[in-house]
DNA sequence: CCGGCTTAGATCGTGTGCAACTCAATCGTG
DNA sequence: CACGATTGAGTTGCACACGATCTAAGCCGG
């Protein structure tokens, strides 16, 4: 049963987890920081048969999906600076997977578009999400929901950069 | 509402979203991969006030809780490799937060110990998590749910590579 | 006591992440 | 048109993560 004032999750209360402590295995952030690295580990040897990394995996998620794509799509999508994604695009256009182009309308801007060996890979992947879903031991809602929180979460820590000033 | 018999995530329904789909904002992976960057972006500013990054701080609140330690128990807790931790405790040793001494009764242990500079840095550290948790905008009952599904998440993810075999 | 195995830890190479800096192309304004 | 500001992208340096390899210390059967 439910307070039907829901409590702050800073508020300390008598017989409440101390959401403020300094234990390891009460910090959500840890937790966070762990089962992100899992998941990736889990998907590790699946891209691994690709020539993908995970980060990679990411980029050509985007590329199926949305077709060419300026870099300053990928930086905002992907929340990810250009000191990260310059190197990794170079290494993907290395490997054959994509090209890289000035558009002749504004030079600054450089178009990431998939080679024929890219679009091919897609079919490949389509074999991976169903293979890390079924090790998640998750049921369909609890998916959605452990989903939602973290994209409500994302956007609440990260929009505290600009707080409407 | 919610069905007696709850669908596995894995499972196609129609009207369902497709989680094992290859579209990037509906996977599960990604949502947790950039949550789990958000907050350490999150504490990124409040840690380098103190002087450390985001898993040495991890490795201080070990040390804060359970005093002296064997490495391998900090690659045990934080599921992290000695590859990683090794070059990070000595950061932390160059730092003068911690001092690294061989066991005498087995020459391989090496105990991880708080300098005093290592212990004075909890009183600091103590104003860290309400700030972190402030910001997160979730009430008390989310934030324990999410921590629970995350732990439960990487457990199932993580046992997998020993299937009782 | 000895050779083989295991264990605890370190090192190296590759690939991220991110801050700081640089640069070229474009834009806005006088 | 000139010129400073902005934008899109790349480079550099540092600190993770992780696989692979290495070493030294303990363990164990014969």
């Amino acid at each position: 049963m439910m307070s039907l004032m829901p409590r702050k999750a800073g508020e300390f209360l008598a017989g409440t987890p101390a959401h403020g402590s300094l234990r390891l295995d009460e910090q959500l952030c840890f937790a966070l920081y762990a089962a992100s690295r899992s998941v990736v580990a889990l998907y590790r040897p699946l891209l691994e048969a690709l020539g993908l990394t995970y980060p990679q995996y990411l980029v050509m998620l985007f590329l199926w999906e949305r077709g060419p794509t300026p870099v300053k799509d990928l930086v905002t999508a992907l929340q990810l600076d250009y000191g990260t994604l310059s190197p990794l695009l170079k290494r993907l256009e290395a490997a054959g997977f994509i090209e890289r182009r000035r558009r002749s309308d504004d030079e600054r801007c450089v178009q990431v578009v998939l080679t024929p060996a890219g679009r091919d890979l897609k079919v490949a992947a389509g074999a991976i999400p169903p293979r890390i879903v079924s090790a998640y031991d998750l049921t369909a809602e609890e998916f959605d929901a452990l989903r939602a929180t973290l994209v409500r979460l994302t956007a609440s820590v990260a929009g505290e950069e600009t707080p409407a000033g």
